[in-house]
DNA sequence: AACTTCTATATCAGTATGATATATATCTTG
DNA sequence: CAAGATATATATCATACTGATATAGAAGTT
């Protein structure tokens, strides 16, 4: 999927900052998507130039500008055509439209040539870092203003996505916990 | 990980083609990682420039030079070596070494701006999909000559590695099937 | 008071993708 | 049974993406 598509569809849940869109993508899509700061600030001027989006440029305080960007209507017509037309290609597409690139998986795959200590800490860690993932996915108090976070919470896909990451996080911790010690010790 | 490193883990399980390799990645790896031909090729000539790989060259039939590829002991050495400085510097890495781009994810995420008929379908093939990994992973028939998926069948962190995919996959077909009226009719 | 983390944008060398080209064998389907 | 599709096999390259780095003030921690 395009960046510029993914970057339209996050700013259809409200405006925001190309920052506030990294942190949407590590943090409650972690498990989805990500982009680097090199990919979503050219596709948000890109996304400008083309009036596909607007900037409203917060200068306030001495922070850095902050760049509010908002979705034009034009915007909205393209992300839709955009998403039929990425549908219809997705089939079609290598792995199934996913990319994977576990460096944690292949380090375990691997783990036969790893120090049993490392394997071991490598578990730990990992085991934290799920557990964390799996507090913020099902995380239901309150949050700040940012309209875009709790568009991804109250609506039946943002609920429904959640819902199946939380079960997969859920599912590999006790896999994990339970079969371990076959990788060390 | 470094694709260096990915090459030489695999052909650690035995001497094998670029094209094996990626067929490894895209198959029973699928969940775990891929890369494309233009970084196996290029990564297997380097290592081949480097002697840390050896090729044999089999011009038989009429067919294309298949190129297999033989890991060397100075190979063997700086995979090990490799292998300890990423698992070092594997919980220091961004997303704690995932990279994930699930266009499946985000299709269902903006699913609201999809025409129900689109949704099903998409879910349907993914269902289908996921149903054929699962088989494959699972799969414990006989299976031909090449020794590199046979390393990944009978070492225990083979059997690990897909006994967590297995899982994953099965948790995630069940969590759809039961809820996936929530995004369409 | 010093250090680290967070908010915020931007750039860029190095790396990876996805498409395309080439060529034969084998399997499938009307 | 011929035509078309799929599998085996390598290679290249324009375009796209990453990961590191730079900058800078605020806020939180030790």
């Amino acid at each position: 999927m395009q960046t510029d598509t993914i970057c339209l569809g996050i700013l259809r849940g409200g405006p925001t900052t190309g920052y506030v869109i990294k942190s949407v993508l590590e943090g409650p899509l972690n498990q989805i998507y990500n982009l680097s700061f090199g990919s979503i600030y050219p596709a948000l001027s890109k996304l400008t130039k083309d009036k596909l989006v607007t900037v409203r440029q917060h200068a306030q305080d001495k922070k850095p500008d902050k760049k509010v960007y908002t979705i034009t209507k034009k915007g909205i017509a393209y992300f839709e055509e955009s998403l039929l037309a990425e549908a219809g290609n997705y089939v079609r597409s290598g792995n199934y439209g996913d990319q994977i690139k576990s460096e944690y998986g292949m380090l375990l795959l691997f783990s036969k040539y790893l120090p049993g200590e490392h394997v071991k800490l490598i578990l730990d860690e990992r085991l934290l870092f799920a557990q964390q993932q799996l507090k913020l996915i099902t995380y239901d108090g309150p949050i700040a203003k940012d309209s875009n976070l709790n568009a991804l919470r109250s609506s039946a896909q943002g609920k429904f996505m959640r819902g199946l990451m939380a079960e997969v996080i859920k599912t590999a911790i006790n896999y994990i916990e339970k079969n371990r010690k076959k990788l060390h010790d």
